[in-house]
RNA sequence: GGCCCCAUCGACUAACGGUUAGGUCACCACCCUUUCAAGGUGGCUGUACGGGUUCAAAUCCCGUUGGGGUCACCA
């Protein structure tokens, strides 16, 4: 049975590589009939945002990501937050003392950042020293026992093998091996007693039972640390996957001083959520397929890990509108007038559902986010206030009137749906010698009073006849015809 | 800097020893046309470099270069 997990810590927003990261983990789950739970990683209160880890279930559920196990729908291997679970890991701790592969380290925080220093000045690589720092070996059994009974502040460190390789196997980059002298002793439990993230996570991972870790790449150099702990208590590791980095477009780790990185930005600018899930999930693997679109059903469908690519992603936003734009075509248009309807009346719009419908079908080829509905189609629901001058500069001249007046007229005789305007305006052109495309500026002008927007002959039928020949008529007036 | 990872068009990627190196986004041109789009057609540009292995290498091996990640009592 497959069991994977996403664990973030509630510290903010949702991370778009988090999106794709929780997104992994749950195609992978989905697509072996497996198990995908949520974990919140609290253990560091200092960073704890309030409310942090509601938003991000209330993001993830956005996107369409489900947990079959969490803090809130609960589950066989509760509690799924952290900091309900500090017993397991102290016990764990000690547990690793006791089996000599942990020790315990009474070094403040001062002597270390001293001792940090003094080696980087040196040009030496910094790694704990604990044949010269002051720990349980160089303090002697009976001082240890003194400061612990005493309740010195103490740390727990991890007990790392001085030479030999430490190996693993990751289902994306294949096997890796590194020289465990230049693994550091980490610290397990801080001074305040609280797990760091290693000890917590493997602990964790082992009580839930997690078959696979998949996570961002940024935790590869420390994988070999968690290696070390399950074999030290003699569980069984889980598989690992380390998922390539998404990138800035001049290739660093994603991050916030060059663009959008938080999955709020991006619902808030009007992305459809298929789109940003259908988007990320190409940013570092791909079926083998030409295909570009896919539902969440298909993405579970095709999800293969061995696909996954090592090299990191760039997050093209260029490409990311597109997408957006395919969807956007693709809507229901009902579905798509409710959604930007709060926004219309936002704007000081009223209309009714299917009239709004109506107008995002006539636009959505020219948009490539719903949210730009409302500024695109001010002319749809009322009469032009002004009129671009250079739009105007460009199409208008004063003889046009009597013509235009002729055309109306003629307009006015008709069914008033697209194609009779159409064709009665591509007669009445012909007759009067005068060139089609005149007469579709100056109505656009007239009518919309921009130089852009849907197309005119739908854009007159849509706002009816009466509309039409107002609008017509105003303008005649201000342009002194 | 130490360690680790990575390397196909500008971007996302396909090709898991044999293809004229394919698709998508972007870009350019043309067509269509009623503005803007959309659509259609065509084009542009790529296997980082150097050595091997092999009848045959983008693909396997080694090295170089380049990029990235990571080196906390943060995750």
């Amino acid at each position: 049975m497959v069991r994977v997990r996403f664990a973030p810590s509630p510290t903010g927003y949702l991370h778009v590589g988090g999106l794709r990261t929780a997104l992994y983990n749950y195609l992978f789950a989905k697509r072996h009939g497996g198990v995908c739970i949520l974990r919140i990683e609290d253990t560091d209160r200092t960073r704890l945002v309030e409310g942090a880890a509601e938003a991000l279930l209330t993001t993830l559920r956005w996107a369409g990501i489900e947990f079959d196990e969490s803090p809130e729908k609960g589950g066989d291997c509760g509690p799924y937050v952290q900091s309900e679970r500090f017993d397991l890991y102290r016990q764990y701790a000690a547990e690793l003392v006791e089996r000599d592969a942990a020790y315990y380290a009474f070094d403040t925080a001062e002597e270390l950042d001293a001792m940090r220093k003094r080696m980087q000045d040196a040009g030496v690589a910094w790694r704990y020293d604990r044949t010269t720092m002051r720990n349980q070996y160089t303090l002697g059994e009976a001082e240890t026992k003194r400061l612990l009974d005493e309740g010195a502040p103490k740390t727990v460190r991890m007990k790392v093998p001085l030479s030999g390789e430490i190996r693993f196997n990751d289902l994306v980059r294949g096997p890796i091996e590194v020289p465990a002298r230049d693994v550091d002793d980490q610290i397990l439990l801080k001074s305040d007693d609280f797990p760091t993230y290693h000890l917590a996570n493997i602990v964790d991972d082992h009580f839930m039972k997690i078959t696979h870790v998949i996570r961002g790449e940024e935790w590869l150099p420390s994988t070999p640390k968690h290696a070390l702990l399950y074999d030290a208590l003699g569980w069984e590791r889980p598989q690992f996957a380390h998922l390539p980095l998404l990138l800035n477009p001049d290739k660093t780790k994603l991050s916030k001083r060059q663009g959008d990185v938080a999955v709020e930005d991006y619902r808030d600018k009007g992305y459809f959520h298929e789109a940003l899930v259908n988007f990320v999930a190409l940013l570092g693997w791909n079926p083998s397929s030409d295909r570009e679109i896919f539902t969440m059903q298909e993405l579970i469908d095709t999800f293969d890990l061995s696909k996954v690519n090592k090299a990191g992603a760039v997050f093209d936003v260029q490409k990311l509108d597109w997408m957006n734009s395919e969807y956007l075509r693709a809507k229901p248009l009902d579905e798509l007038a409710r959604d930007i309807m709060p926004a219309m009346q936002a704007s000081g719009v009223t209309t009714t559902p299917d009239y709004l419908a109506s107008v995002i079908g006539l636009v959505r080829e020219r948009i490539h986010k719903l949210n730009e509905v409302p500024a695109f189609t001010t002319y749809m629901f009322h009469a032009p206030t002004e009129y671009e001058a250079e739009f105007k500069e460009k199409h208008w001249l004063p003889e046009h009137a009597a013509p235009v007046r002729s055309l109306a007229e003629r307009l006015t005789a008709t069914d008033w749906k697209a194609a009779s305007l159409q064709e009665t305006t591509k007669a009445f052109a012909k007759e009067s010698g005068i060139k089609v495309g005149v007469f579709m500026n100056v109505l656009r002008l007239m009518i919309t009073g921009r130089s852009v927007g849907a197309g005119m002959f739908e854009t007159m039928e849509l706002l009816g006849k009466d509309e039409c020949l107002k609008r017509i008529n105003t303008a005649l007036q201000v342009f002194g015809g």
